[in-house]
DNA sequence: TTGTGGAATGTTATATTATAACGTAAAGAG
DNA sequence: CTCTTTACGTTATAATATAACATTCCACAA
């Protein structure tokens, strides 16, 4: 691996980790542009595509962002929850959900490849706080 | 001039079931232009919400891309299986999965409101031909 | 009948997300 | 030092989605 790829990376994961919640693309590539402002869109996807096939971050399809890994980072497919209200996401590892998961849809042979599992609703905080109004 | 909400949904739902796989909402503009040629992208995007609203069509977030619904149009959260091979999608209802993911997400208190469940893989029969080759 | 309010649609513009295509530069191997 | 590979730069454009406001349609009531 080339010294300069990772080094984009690891900056890149600093400011996810920074980062309050899920960030997009591009307000990624704006934080990058204190730093080098001539970062261009090609740049920042093609490192976001490597840490995600290193599995260091993961996508959140139904929102179009971004998300630091929260465990190791060789684990199966994940859960990720995301908090509609104040944009918190956990991520859960779950083998008996992906067994579950593969026998409904093996059902008619399909073979899963990768899994896209993703829950909107409230975390505990903004439930009870919901809750008190 | 314009086609009334149920009209055009009807005629988006008619496209849709006629497709042979998930439909992308510029693909879906593209076809109904042949009989309203000068419909907008908004409107279509109107129509794709309440349809959606309705249950009587899926959203493919992985994909950004829409399919009919498989099932009866008022089951809970679905589960749908992507060839990436062929492009085939397959709709399960399971609520025994959706009770686990219930389960596990709401260990620290979570409350969900939606689902969003896609497995990308290959189907059957073509899970079978790569076999042969 | 005619007016009126709300929903759907039209219209225009723009925001957001993502990739293509091709050239250049850097690092590591030998 | 050359070769090769990979990352990166640059420019352009594709693809997806929404904002903002005007207009039209239609049900329904005055
Ligand atoms: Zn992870
Ligand atoms: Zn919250
Ligand atoms: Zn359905
Ligand atoms: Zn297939």
């Amino acid at each position: 691996m080339g010294q300069r790829g990772e080094q984009l990376q690891a900056e890149m994961l600093t400011i996810m980790d920074q980062n309050s919640g899920p960030i997009s693309a591009y307000d990624l590539l704006e934080k990058l542009r204190s730093s080098n402002a001539k970062m261009a869109p090609t740049t920042v996807y093609r490192a976001l595509a490597s840490l995600t096939e290193q599995g260091r971050i993961h996508r959140l399809e139904s929102m179009n962002a971004y998300v630091p890994c929260q465990h190791d980072h060789h684990h199966q497919s994940s859960i990720l929850s995301i908090c509609d209200d104040c944009g918190s996401v956990e991520e859960n590892v779950a083998p008996d959900v992906l067994n579950q998961l593969e026998t409904v849809v093996g059902e008619n042979g399909f073979s899963a490849k990768r899994h896209v599992i993703e829950v909107h609703g409230l975390c505990g905080t903004c439930d009870s706080e919901e809750a008190v109004q």
